[in-house]
DNA sequence: ATCTAATCGAGACGGTACGTCCTGTCTTGCA
DNA sequence: TGCAAGACAGGACGTACCGTCTCGATTAGAT
């Protein structure tokens, strides 16, 4: 939704019911034809508009859909405080995998991922609209976890690394797991990620079958684990 | 490359040699024009074959370029003995995003997921083909660090969910910063993911900047990791 | 040219000169190639203009050819008074030889002839737009030899059947001989032939060899269609 | 058929059973599809056989469509006496529009003569296979009226070009009236034809009806038709 | 009784055109 | 000026045939 620009006021004002019913035929189409099978034609079509009104707001399919795309995210941006770091986090996983769920979100993320491959300009137009707008949840995450002693205050180094670094382990195993080995995320997957992010792999070496969670190891002081180490 | 499978003898062979042009052809064209811009009557003319023979083999663009970006990793399966469970990961975290460097790699793929999204034939070839490959190293690299000592031997549960936890945590987290964040992965990334994965988020207070290491961490004290750090 | 008749308003119209240029090309086209040779997309190259503007226009390669050959013959439908009846056969028959004589016409015209001999649709197309006003012609000349006295006036009979027996009779004769046979037609079989027509065979004993005039006929004594003869 | 070629006599014989099942094919074919939809592939199919036998026989579908259509036509050659000139005529007539009355002889005629105006080697095989087999017709017609002495005997000159006319006129008359008019031939048009043909058109101006023939005029001797000429 | 060479079926091959679809731009006339 | 409608140039799609080619398996006649 970019052109309709700067100070000019005159002529006919642009419908905003168009708008919203674009974005929503875009939002449809994807869902049932994916990016490729997706057509401006046809989201104008759907929207009962013509093909240069959805042109004269977005430039190119690329545009629609980011658009679209993260209009759907940004209803879903929550994060409510529950008591602890670790249920924090197995909280935001388990809401990224549901929102992940949805066909819509699903096929839209990955198909516009994709063509970023190969578009810089989308793919930072992503990087804004979308990562940016999440590494917040972890930022917000870790301030309340050092305000709650969990984790130490930032000792002045420039925090951005390590939120970067917790940000694309967490997101990218949602991900991973959800689009790339096919799998569902269900609650006990959620608890054995976040173990394993808060504790280490050395900390719990397979004892966690699924859905038997191994005691909450305080620091990961587990002996046995370590034994074999200098 | 499917229906000439059935037990028939008759009839002329199909050229292997066109089998190869077409999936080098498709290869090249992939890194040239990415997924979008390939198109099967490109592929066929830089292959220096007719459309149909493309067609007869593969039934459509999905298809050829999964197998195409297949055989491109099939090339890269390796994981050398580091001497250590902590140099093993960051050893296949540095391979493994040197593989998605190459553009021919990061577009293929991550194209052929996003069509996955909404064809579940191609997201089961998706996981046969490379997923389940690639679980290998993990599973080698378990076993290894469990000779060395580093990790228990199973305890009679199945190990198979640990495993997909640790592969889609750490393909996940390479696969994002790569592809979704847009950030280049070095050396001193695959280190500070490697302790993050190894020792836990609580051991890991998160105070290092970008090229300016954390102090070895309590208990990580693995010498050939360290070699090239203070 | 059918599918914009509905009685609609909207959109932008269609441009006169690409059906102009069209139809240029395709007679071009069909006069290099042939029927078999000609191909939609060379027309439309040549036209300088897109596939789908043809398509819009003619759903086919019968219905394109068919309007481009009606419309050549459309500019030839004249037949001037030569002051007697054998002598206006004459020269229809010569005029209409020569038409023939043009490789588009005849190529087109029996290209769309043959096609038509399997669809009814085109059939009835190639009568309305080719034979019926063809046999005005006939008609026309009929009248004309009824009001120099040299034909009987209509005796009350219809004379449908008598206009479509002589109408088949000289364009079948000037068809078959050009496109059947494969000979030519000069002025000397125009002349015999016509002699066959008015006279009948029973007076006309086939004494004449090809540029060898017969004798004058008995009853042809038209001063005008002797005029070249010795 | 040709290339079974000279003098070789080893090798395994062709098969004649495939000879005339793939004729056969091509007949059904064309009837049901016209030429243009006839496909080389699908008479193979037909006939039980593989293209390569069809191929080894007729080097393209000009060739083997005149065979298929020639063959139709040298069962149907026969004229038998029936009397007089005018019955003899009158019988070719019938006889020539029955023919044509089969979907396959009209299809496959017509489909070769357009295809021979661009093909001069297709036109003079038609010429030698088709056009000069029929003109014997004419000159059996012709001398047997002779020996019954209702055309007087050749006077020496060739009568060639006389042949040729009166079966350019029979030919095509008959031949226009099926394919390009489109009307059915029944018994009253081969009567009024036979008397156009006979008589002349200054001998029957228009006094006969469909199917109420004028009595049969002896040498056309209606005075009142020739009132008004010199 | 073998040898041998042309036949047969099957189907892959390089090409060419097909007719459809979509893209992004443009041209109308109405509001 | 916005908008619906739809024409426009361009280009890829996947299909269908063409006429050629390579296979392995017959099949007779010549040896």
């Amino acid at each position: 939704m970019r052109p309709p620009t700067p100070g000019k006021r005159t002529g006919r004002p642009r419908s905003t019911d168009a708008d919203r019913a674009i974005l929503d035929a875009a939002r449809a189409a994807l869902v049932e034809l994916g990016w490729s099978g997706l057509s401006m034609g046809d989201v104008a079509a759907r929207a009962g508009v013509a093909k240069t009104t959805v042109y004269r707001r977005w430039a190119n399919k690329s545009d629609l859909v980011v658009d679209a795309v993260t209009a759907l995210l940004d209803d879903q941006l929550e994060l409510p405080d529950l008591g602890s770091l670790r249920a924090d986090i197995e909280g935001v996983v388990q809401h990224f995998a549901a929102l992940l769920g949805h066909p819509e979100a699903k096929t839209g993320l990955m198909a516009i991922i994709a063509e970023a491959t190969r578009d810089d300009a989308l793919r930072s137009r992503i990087r804004h609209a979308i990562v940016d707008r999440q590494k917040r949840l972890v930022i917000e995450g870790r301030t309340r976890a050092q305000h709650r002693g969990e984790l130490p205050p930032d000792n002045g180094a420039h925090p951005g690394p390590q939120v970067d670094l917790i940000f694309d382990t967490i997101a990218g195993a949602v991900v991973h797991r959800t689009l790339v080995s096919g799998e569902p995320i269900d609650a006990a997957w959620a608890h054995r990620f976040t173990e394993l992010l808060l504790d280490g792999l050395l900390a719990f070496p397979g004892t966690a079958g699924p859905g038997m969670p191994s005691p909450p190891s305080v620091r990961g002081a587990d002996p046995s684990s370590n034994a074999g180490r200098a």
